[in-house]
DNA sequence: GTCAAATTTGACGATTCGTCATAAAAAGCA
DNA sequence: TGCTTTTTATGACGAATCGTCAAATTTGAC
């Protein structure tokens, strides 16, 4: 594969032919992008309505617009997109993030706004939710591109490097400290893995009587202040009304988003 | 379909029929379910050489002694094997607990043995426990047989009543007092969602970075510490030395299981 | 030995996947 | 605008997999 015309000199005027093949490569990519945006959409819509199982890419085939050449043109294969939607899922968790950097509160309150965050995204997207879980999955990872696992690794590294400041920045204004043989890493993991675990739980073994009784809506919530109260994190549970923080955040985040849970993302 | 053959009188005589046949629609019921054990073994070693994507009906057909329509008898379907898959990753999870449980110790060291044994079946039965977590996909539960959705139920049930009767003796013995508000429920969710979400990440998302580095064998017992010392369970983890506990443990169990990690299961 | 019920078999139809030769469209060029 | 080259889209097709079922076999009762 050549990556340009072979022989073609192209620079002999006064025309910028690179900005210009550029400005068109763009509009085609975007074009392109944007057609697989689309296709997210409807994929997510069908296995909403009829479930993994029945989901099948000659379906999505069927109700897009374009040929099943054109979607295996996006996707290597049906577990690529199922890649694709736990990425689209994890730029959501992002970009919630994000958001909810801006909420005034002190370094333990702005922690939670992120879980809250967090969790809102587990329910109101359950299906890319799931996604996040099936492509966890040995059968998915094993399919889908490389280029794919590597996208959904350096959001992963995101998402860490967003715990990582939370907790950076307690350390630096002094509401948590690091016991010797403690480092951010650790804290950043267990973080994560007591909120993966949670949602991921709730969502998937809702029918076990014992989890359908908690409720859906304070379970991270508790959770979280007892792994936040066990590392010492000023002020404790017990100094402060975090349910109060809890309802404020869910405030502040629906004001935020008003048109719905689920931001655009690129 | 007759449940007994129609028009036959079975009680003429001093024999005991009833007997007579359960005893042989036993032995019957038992040559199956030890080729269905027979069949899992082969499954699970066919996964693990070639991979789930590559695992197919057909190779496990071709690799066992039994044809097609045999193993269709035992397993709905691709994924109602893979939820059996589960099942039987759960019994070993229940076994390996209940030799913790003469474990010689406080209660929190207790409770960090079955967490211990967890970790251990995680590595030591990779794709076992992978199966869990596929078997949370919705893909599997929305074509596994009811049969074994409700089996993966129960045994959720055990678990964590196992659990719960951890935190019930250290309630008793009071080194652990329940504040107001919180109930057995919500600790035993949240010590299951952090070693579920910790061994599962840890498993799965082993290639990125920050995951990579950190100590496979102790990063449970120090979220794990974390959670706890959350909770007030004593003694803290600053005076007591769990490391060492982690370490008893380790060879108390090893010490248990001489043959290898995976203790039979029925 | 004979018979009925239960079990096993593997060929078969139905899907689904993913590919590829061909057609269409876009970009470059004069 | 008209012509050539490159890129992209199409959908028919082969391969592979799934799950079924009528026929064959085995099992156990009498």
């Amino acid at each position: 594969m050549t990556l340009f015309g072979k022989g073609k000199r192209s620079n002999h005027g006064d025309k910028q032919p690179k900005c210009v093949i550029k400005r068109i490569s763009t509009k085609r990519q975007q074009a392109v992008a944007e057609r697989e945006a689309q296709l997210l959409v409807l994929a997510e819509q069908l296995v909403t309505e009829q479930g993994f199982a029945n989901f099948t890419m000659d379906k999505l085939t069927a109700h897009s617009s374009c040929s099943k050449g054109t979607i295996y043109n996006h996707f290597n294969s049906k577990e690529d997109l199922i890649a694709a939607l736990c990425i689209k899922s994890m730029k959501i968790e992002l970009a919630l993030f994000e958001q909810t950097d801006s909420f005034e509160g002190n370094s333990r309150e702005k922690c939670l706004a992120m879980l809250y965050a967090y969790q809102l995204h587990a329910f109101a997207n359950p299906t890319l939710f799931m996604c996040v879980l099936s492509a966890k999955t040995p059968a998915v990872m094993e399919k889908a591109s490389p280029a794919r696992v590597t996208e959904q690794d350096l959001l992963a590294k995101d998402i860490i490097a967003h715990c990582d400041a939370l907790f950076a920045n307690a350390v630096a204004d002094g509401s948590l400290r690091l016991d010797s043989g403690m480092d951010l890493n650790n804290l950043t993991f267990a973080l994560w893995a007591m909120a993966f675990g949670t949602n991921a739980l709730m969502v998937s073994a809702g029918s076990v009587e014992s989890i359908s009784r908690l409720d859906n809506r304070f379970t991270t919530l508790v959770n979280a202040n007892l792994l936040l109260d066990g590392i010492g994190w000023q002020p404790l549970s017990s100094e402060w009304d975090y349910h109060a923080t809890w309802a404020r955040i869910g405030q502040s985040i629906n004001h935020q988003s008003e048109g719905g849970l689920c931001p655009r993302v690129s």
